[in-house]
DNA sequence: GTCCTCCATGATATAACATAACATTTGTGC
DNA sequence: GCACAAATGTTATGTTATATCATGGAGGAC
């Protein structure tokens, strides 16, 4: 991701936190400023060994604290499929995201599904069930991996 | 799941297998039987302890390599997001699942999801997607549950 | 100001999930 | 019998995630 949007997603958080009165302590924002950065998927580890690069503390602990926080409020989200992790697209806003995983080149990108989630939803009533949280990924080639194939 | 329906869906399994030419071997229906029995997301090392209490061997690739082995043809699922599996309520036939996650009883349903998985092919075409496979997982309250709470 | 509480972090250990790699067995076609 | 493929046996290790308890630091009550 270009460093302005980095920048720009980042000032949203710190917007938000201020306004819900969150910390947005430094780990918490290094562990971001690395998703963004990098831009794809990345597992807790990599993140850690990346967070001691910079100089911080790099016990796992660290790493899965810093994304839970950012997972739990919207800054960051788990791709379930892979076990790892990727910063938000549309930071700030309510959204239902899907991902879209290229199984080729590890690119996963962030799609709004609300129609998607709509339809879960409608399932899951039918089903006596009450949706929380709808985890909605697809596994398969991106468009630069499907022309070269 | 009562007897005579995993019995049922055991035997879809066999005659599939038959039919294109897998081999059915006893370690592979075993784990199936579980999961039909149990009823609910097992996770390998689970299967694994009731595999040895039928007397097969315990190490974990035995039961992940069955497990491969019945998800890959459609006999049985896996749940992302715990990392766990489940049998296939529809063996056989060809279809798109959701699965609902009971965050209190753990309980997993798994319902038919065709128009979310539509939906889900439409918003992957826009972004120039192919998908290949698409993980549909819900995250709440089953009916029981949420009546108690 | 000091004490208390809350939240975050530091640190150690271990649990839980998954696969690599190679040896052995078994069934099938020739 | 022998070659081959598929499945299983076996050992070891890699990867992901959390439990637990100690320490530190900011802000409020008094």
């Amino acid at each position: 991701m270009l460093d302005v949007t980095v920048g720009k997603s980042i000032k949203v958080a710190e917007k938000y936190c201020k306004e819900n009165d969150l910390n947005f302590t430094p780990v918490r924002r290094k562990v971001l400023e690395i998703l963004l950065k990098k831009n794809k998927a990345l597992g807790a580890y990599e993140i850690l060994d990346l967070l001691r690069e910079s100089g911080f503390k790099n016990q796992p602990p660290v790493a899965y604290r810093a994304l839970d926080f950012l997972v739990k409020n919207g800054f960051a989200h788990k791709i379930e499929q892979l076990n790892s992790f990727v910063g938000c697209m549309h930071p700030g806003k309510d959204h239902s995201p899907a991902f879209m995983i290229c199984r080729n080149c590890d690119f996963v990108s962030e799609e709004e599904a609300i129609n998607s989630s709509f339809s879960v939803s409608k399932i899951a009533s039918k089903a006596g069930f009450k949706v929380e949280k709808a985890v909605i990924e697809a596994q398969g080639l991106c468009h630069s991996c499907a022309s070269v194939a």
